[in-house]
DNA sequence: CTGCGGAACTTAAGCGCTTTAGTGGGAAGG
DNA sequence: CCTTCCCACTAAAGCGCTTAAGTTCCGCAG
């Protein structure tokens, strides 16, 4: 097993006769060779499979190739839900063509993630990072700015000045075009079982239901963990009430299915006797029965777009407009109806 | 926004009055400095929040402080499965405390795949990579060794000599409980709705569903690309027949959900008149009605062990003995039963 | 008292790249 | 014919680390 020797920019530079630092430009598309000589060093270069090495060029403090993406959930939920890896899967397949990595990890709070952010920053090892469920009042947004690292938000909304650019969720006419919908259909009393208080989505969505009390609609919010568990017992007791909700909505698919199997072993048949809806889709969702009515987004589309957004701006780091994440959309199935 | 200084080796040595050549072996453990330096070092270190650039290590030939891991499936039925952000969480927990990140990308084909870790090699970018899905006469499996690179592999079994070490996933066994205890409850026609031919484990419980007929069980196996539209495809087909399986088993818990789907919407019941099984177990599988029996796998112990098995491997690339990966079990739901 | 071995460090080279400050030569301008 | 300028390119200095090859110095055997 003889020590595999690598081809190195100085080996290019060599075969074409000029020196490294001709290949750097040329491969960098920066001024300092003709045009001629630029291809016949790239043609070189891909003759021999030569590609620079990532490392040392993040040692220079130019790009790593690497962006960062650092998740704040519990490990083993993680699974359960498909919007990671969906959302990895549309930003991996935004980055391949630009042959940039992707680094993650999971970190257990905040702080711990703050402090992957500059650590990541001090060894110059990624350069940029992917930020879910923003909060109110993010500590992280402050810090990103702060430490110059390009990033992109993927959320509710960001948007204050100095802020990373963000793509932005309409979570508002999301919950719109789903509670809207049931309260067409006649609804009248609708629970939201929710996910954590501090994410602006589940505030978001709270206040939307809270407003249809302008048109009779009695709105009720439980917060839970997200987990399939807490959406049981949740249902639970929903359902055990002398007045139960005609509609029950759940944060994402998994607790709706959990929902609905409550519902199931309690007799109540579903769409009949009760509405479920998720603000989340998936596969299964429309592969249980009754199918699931859900809001439907890109997920993959909006990972694509988030890892896109985020190479425009490691290029040109000024450009700060925010963006729309395409436009979700009420998928109707089996298990919504008009109530009795 | 004054360009951040960062704190370096050099930094750290000035500080604690020894040379950058001293701080390092320090910081690696290694002899050269006497235990009471070591100390102080490490106190300023620590004090500073200094850590090595992963970079500038990677670019000498240390270690990266990266593993990699490249996905060859389809990026939009990624996030059907579970499995793989399990296993992807799970490898994460076992690395978060060692400080070493993991890489991520997806690849379409097997020659992309081994290209990807040719290139990683080159750059030194990776450690060590995780290897899914081995095949039959696996390329991948002699690049690695010739790449010396350190791997693992989570599969069937390899162990050929010169091939990377395993973790090895007893999936005779694993075929051997769920197909006996089929044919114990009295089942004689079983269908197993597979995926894609070429993985080993498609063929192990392939061999040993057939095996089963001298127990006068008339086996099945559908070869699909492990989609839920095949499933619920496939289910169609085998409900139509004159002559039905009374019990189906899928690759994994999709699918069984999708076939699951179909049994109810062709007025079958399940498990009265059919049982469904499947070789993958998640949350969702136990929360769908009726839930399903499913091979339940610790698939997040089982990527913090290959992590685990991987960071050894690396620190002592001559130990290659396989190991075997958690013990799958079977659990019995409601969506099995002895047949009429 | 000499010599020698080993522990504890230091020196300096070098990993593969980028980048700044040149250099040389040809074309344009006087 | 000489100057000036620009273009295409070279030279060389690092980036932050590891490591092989010293260098000191101290203790101890002879």
């Amino acid at each position: 097993m003889s020590k595999a020797k690598r081809v190195t920019i100085t080996d290019i530079a060599r075969l074409a006769g000029v020196s490294p630092g001709a290949v750097s430009f040329a491969l960098n598309g920066r001024p300092g060779v003709s045009e001629q000589t630029r291809r016949r060093i790239l043609d070189i270069a891909e003759q021999h499979q030569w590609e620079p090495s990532s490392a040392a060029r993040a040692l220079v403090g130019a790009r790593a190739g690497v962006i960062g993406f650092a998740v704040n959930r519990p490990a083993d939920t993680l699974g359960a839900e498909a919007f990671f890896t969906d959302l990895i899967a549309g930003a991996q397949s935004a980055l391949a063509e630009h042959r940039i990595a992707m680094q993650m990890v999971l970190v257990s709070s905040v702080e711990e993630e703050v402090a992957t952010y500059r650590r990541w920053r001090s060894a110059n090892q990624v350069d940029g990072v992917i930020v879910i469920d923003p909060r109110d009042d993010d500590p992280r947004l402050a810090v990103l700015p702060e430490l110059a690292m390009p990033a992109v938000v993927i959320g509710s909304r960001s948007s204050e000045d100095g802020q990373p650019a963000s793509i932005w969720l309409d979570d508002g006419q999301v919950a719109h075009s789903l509670f809207d919908y049931l309260a067409a259909l006649g609804h009248r009393s609708i629970a939201y079982v929710a996910g954590p208080a501090e994410f602006q989505h589940t505030r978001l969505r709270t206040e939307v239901l809270q407003g249809l009390s302008a048109r009779d609609v009695a709105g009720e919010v439980v917060s839970t963990d997200s987990s399939p568990a807490a959406a049981s017992d949740t249902m639970r007791s929903l359902l055990s009430r002398p007045r139960r909700p005609s509609a029950v909505v759940f944060d994402n698919d998994v607790m709706a299915i959990a929902g609905l199997r409550v519902a199931q072993e309690m007799g109540v048949s579903v769409p009949a006797d009760l509405s479920i809806a998720s603000f989340d889709d998936s596969v299964v969702a429309g592969l249980v029965h009754p199918s699931l009515t859900c809001i439907t987004r890109d997920t993959f589309g909006l990972g694509a777009a988030a890892a896109g957004f985020l190479l425009e701006q490691i290029d040109a780091p000024e450009v700060l407009a925010d963006r729309v994440g395409g436009l979700p959309q009420l998928t109707v199935r089996e298990s919504t109806a008009a109530p009795r």
